[in-house]
DNA sequence: TCCTTCACGTACTGAAGGTACGTGAACTTT
DNA sequence: AAAGTTCACGTACCTTCAGTACGTGAAGGA
């Protein structure tokens, strides 16, 4: 049954895995969700699963690592297509929480992500995707002279805490008006930053 | 063994799940915690855990309970002392800071309380209890003409948001200077949404 | 061709959350 | 105050879970 090279299935079922429990892991949530229905919808064993990944944790953590780097990269390629720094954080931001609409995203990289790992790991994987696109844009900022000089740290964390809540509450509003009222919310907050 | 009347018996038991359990999860996060570890803690058996809660995830959202209604009524104390309702925000945020550093906070509220309850419950709980003071500021300082006029919500999302996560970083950092920093930061953008 | 490696499958284990039912003391009723 | 009822728990058990030990057969190297 095994197709190709020795490599190549090995991929392929590691790919399943992370595919099938990350679709499972984000409508049911990770402690709904058993080893062995991820397994059966993989195709694979317990014995496959044990091989790829050490925990249900471990495991986890492939998918969360999946999801980031995919928020991480429609940001910033929204970002990337402005020239001013200034407009990179702003169109940043809101494509932040336009993409964490998502549900999926919701779950496991906002709800399930830190109870799981623990902050502080959560934190970290964050600190070398989108994380470190809020901080270097707002270090520019800063050192351009566009916001009032201060650390980066306090008010990196501010802004995607604001941001991982508003979108959190955005997923579950029915007004369509709500996504627009937060972004001029935020966008005001931002603008208090500059230099006047 | 059993002292008292039949209801002193039954509060005392319930209390001690309670005591022990939020001890447990504080320390260990909720996943890590047995409920062996809990009724042995508590000097009881599953038979008085599962008499008093419908489940391992009611407990925890008795824990919950108890934890924001002790941290709505310390922030309370000390918004209520100000006069002015702009202090109250203020000075309410500020003591959410100081309040929030506490680990036994940090985990049960704001790492695990979403995960176990889901995001919508949990938000529900806060809004009866901590959130409400928030949200009830920032209405009467729209209303009296302090703060642009503006939706509510969305304001008390990203704010709430933005402290909760600060909150998580401040226990985590080292520098007794980021407290200062970020309530510095707090503040500037706090100003921001005050009409000129 | 033989041997080694490795990507799994199979079968099992301990511990977890949860349940069914028994029991004796506290309350109620007559 | 005796009999009956309620209820706060304890005991014993079940199911399911994450995790492990070990076997197996095909891929890759010699």
């Amino acid at each position: 049954m095994t197709r190709g090279t020795r490599a190549e299935q090995r991929e392929r079922t590691r790919q399943a895995l992370v595919r099938e429990s990350r679709r499972l892991f984000a409508t049911l949530g990770y402690g709904a969700v058993g080893l062995s229905e991820i397994v059966r919808a993989a195709g694979v064993t317990k014995g496959a699963l044990y091989h790829h990944f050490s925990s249900k944790a471990e495991l986890f953590r492939a998918v969360l690592e999946q999801v980031q780097e995919e928020v991480a990269e429609r940001i910033a390629e929204t970002a990337d297509a402005r020239e001013d720094t200034w407009e990179q954080l702003i169109s940043g931001c809101q494509a932040f929480l336009t993409v964490s609409t998502d549900p999926v995203i919701q779950r496991i990289m906002l709800v399930d992500g830190p109870a799981v790992l623990g902050w502080s790991e959560w934190r970290a994987m964050n600190e070398t995707t989108s994380g470190r696109h809020l901080a270097q844009v707002l270090g520019d900022l800063i050192e351009e002279g566009t916001i009032i000089a201060q650390p980066v740290e306090p008010l990196t964390h501010l802004l995607s805490g604001a941001m991982n809540e508003a979108a959190l509450w955005l997923a579950a509003s029915k007004d369509p008006a709500d996504l627009d009222d937060t972004q001029k919310a935020l966008v005001a907050m931002l603008q208090a930053l500059r230099v006047t």
